[in-house]
DNA sequence: CAAATAAATAGCTATTTAGCTATATGGTAG
DNA sequence: CTACCATATAGCTAAATAGCTATTTATTTG
């Protein structure tokens, strides 16, 4: 019930569904995913650290960056259930597609150094 | 996106969980609900707002009492995949067992004039 | 080693939510 | 029609949550 519930919650929530949205695409930094939300860097932080104590999502050190993606292991069993229906969601969301289309053209260097 | 949030929402509450994982056996009234889950009616009556508003459950009177179901239309797209889904989900899960066992012995009649 | 910078954490505030009690509503039954 | 009773709603309080700013941590790089 536990995981059950903490695999629910994570995916109850507007940004956070649009950041596994936008992950199912491509790694993203954690300053990538704020200029695409339009939220600070600590709010997507915490986001985060939600998803991934549900097992959702993983990170990765690359040089300077912690690039985020979807978690393949199964900490959570419920986990990867709702990572594969999350796929078969929104993908014709306004919002949604919105969001990959920005994705795609950021550049990393010039985003964080403002941010 | 609205939609697929009030399903979400609404299924990630654990009481609400286990309101859904009793429906799943029989129709219920409030105050039998109430009575399992050890909450007062009208905490119970607003999660039943709650999941009838993501289309997860349904109501029908039945003489002096409102019985609720699961919900077989498809008011929210989004509500017959999650109810699939919970159908798979904590049928060994002890809470759900033992609030199952509960609803069994429940008699209507006894429980309502006490509270 | 020191400066720079990406990300995490601490701590605050406003909002939401889940519980409660009290009351209103509306159908049932005498 | 009146009393009763199951359920819904109103209104309150305490706890949880999502946002913010400021600061700390940790890694890279000169």
């Amino acid at each position: 019930m536990r995981d059950l519930m903490l695999v629910l919650k994570a995916s109850a929530d507007k940004n956070r569904m649009r950041i596994l949205k936008m992950l199912e695409k491509k790694s993203m930094c954690v300053c990538e995913l704020a200029a695409v939300l339009g939220i600070k860097q600590p709010s997507v932080s915490k986001h985060l650290v939600i998803l991934k104590n549900a097992g959702l999502i993983q990170d990765e050190r690359n040089g300077q960056w912690i690039d985020y993606s979807l978690c393949r292991d199964r900490i959570n069993q419920f986990a990867p259930f709702m990572r594969d229906a999350v796929k078969k969601w929104l993908n014709d969301d306004p919002v949604i597609t919105a969001d990959r289309e920005k994705a795609k053209t950021l550049c990393r260097l010039d985003i964080c150094k403002k941010g």
